[in-house]
DNA sequence: AAGAGTATTTCATAAGGTGAAATACACCAT
DNA sequence: ATGGTGTATTTCACCTTATGAAATACTCTT
């Protein structure tokens, strides 16, 4: 049985047939030799005839395609969709630019996050072709508290927004290095605002260093941050330093042209000040 | 009323509430300001009670979240979900170095297509700083009959195909340069084969003029296309000279990593040989 | 040619999608 | 504060429609 669906099915009697659809759509997408009607059939336990029928609408829908063996693969559709929301993050395209700087300088991995509640969501990623093959995609959602950019985004957070923040998530380790004690988090981020930049030292994956800056809009909030990632060895604690003074500048310019006024005195309810 | 959804309406009593799900999906993608469960309620012809259930299963799964002034905003679902299916195509990532290769060289938009039935779909897109915006986008589809990677595709396809193909679809004008009478179609792209690569002079968009060439798998097959695109006034008949000897480089360097084996005795259906 | 697996179609039944109405909530003007 | 308007959310009984069994068609193997 396809455990996402299993885990929301409690709620019933609300919609029981779209919600089956959106749990489909999942399903397929995270099926990397395709699906044919029989496993959905079986994985959502239902008949093959209704089964079917839900890889018809699909197919109707451009949300599923069948390959050569007559399997179903997911369509384009999807593309397309995700494509078109990723256009209506504005940030994106302001930030596109700085970014690529910022890669051409660095010859590392570079991304761009937005918040999105209590995540980040990368919506930009510029590879270099030297640059370490990571498992970060654009549309990934990554917690606040472990990431780099999470944690820049964090630290620029009024105090209540980050207590309430703290009340809601539970710190998990993702790996041994990963900080899980809020007042140590809360320690954390003061030297990070007071640096100017976060660090993430092999806390989300082993093997890889971060370093994060805070994109902040008209009024000072966080809204989003820039991160450089490479492999532990590369990253020196010298070359953090130099990767540091460049993505905090980076930052800065993108902020500025959000309408970030450059100092705190807009910004009266900062954590640190 | 919402245009999408009356279309496919008329294949009543399966899954309709399924369907209706997708074509919300859709509704609230498409609407750039967001919308209300009223909204929907409205364009869907349902009740507000209705609507509003839609809406919570929706955010519940992440295709929506609600924004600042409480209207529903696409989350960032989608782009994952369109994100992880992009990653199926490994012609993306082949292709992607010569890509770059390419853009570096020209300073002009490169395009990267996979052909997906009768059309091509992007994958990838590199825009550079100095290169003119356009409306393409990553999942957006466009005609094999009427673009230059398109072209590409066609002109390498076995004339039976390209027969069926002609036969299938209806040669739409996009702009008043659009190809659209079959016999004319056919000798252009035996031109087009000939030459070696196609080109698009503002048969899709006014004002923009390609370049493209296609990628050919282990048997031949063209399989995707790689296209430069530019301003009419720019791109000069000595300037697509130029780009076109590089873009028909960089494709047969993506094929030749697909397997194919450089000359034409492995594929004897062609058209035009 | 037979057999096994899969895909489609048909159809009667019961699950659940539906809108009306009631309630709660938010915002604006007085 | 107070009322009013528009929107969001919950409840519930009805009847549309999602559902699986079974029959049929379609592919592959053997």
């Amino acid at each position: 049985m396809y455990s996402h669906f299993n885990e929301l099915k409690d709620k019933k009697s609300s919609l029981e047939s779209p919600k089956k659809l959106l749990s489909i759509i999942d399903y397929i997408v995270r099926s990397p030799q395709g699906v044919s009607v029989a496993d959905v059939a079986k994985n959502f336990s239902m008949s093959i005839s209704n089964a079917f029928k839900y890889m018809k609408l699909l197919e109707e829908y451009g949300f599923v395609v069948k390959d050569q063996s007559k399997k179903y693969i997911p369509g384009f559709k999807l593309v397309d969709l995700g494509s078109i929301v990723l256009r209506r993050v504005g940030l994106r395209d302001i930030a596109r630019p700085h970014l690529f700087d910022l890669a051409a300088k660095t010859h590392q991995t570079v991304n761009l996050v937005v918040r999105d509640g209590d995540w980040a969501v990368y919506v930009e990623k510029i590879e270099c072709a030297e640059s370490m093959p990571l498992m970060s995609r654009i549309g990934m959602q990554m917690p606040l508290y472990s990431t780099s950019f999470g944690k820049a985004i964090l630290a620029w957070l009024p105090s209540e927004e980050l207590q309430e923040y703290l009340s809601r998530v539970k710190l998990v380790k993702r790996t041994n290095k990963t900080i899980t004690e809020p007042q140590k988090l809360v320690e954390h981020l003061k030297q990070t605002r007071q640096r100017g930049y976060a660090i993430d030292d092999e806390e989300n994956e082993y093997g890889v260093r971060c370093v994060g800056a805070a994109i902040l809009n008209h009024d000072g909030k966080p809204v989003g941050a820039v991160s450089i990632a490479g492999s532990k060895n590369k990253l020196t604690a010298k070359l953090i330093k130099r990767y540091a003074s460049l993505i905090t500048y980076c930052a800065m310019e993108i902020s500025k042209k959000l309408g970030y006024k450059g100092s705190n005195e807009f910004c009266p309810n900062q954590s640190f000040s």
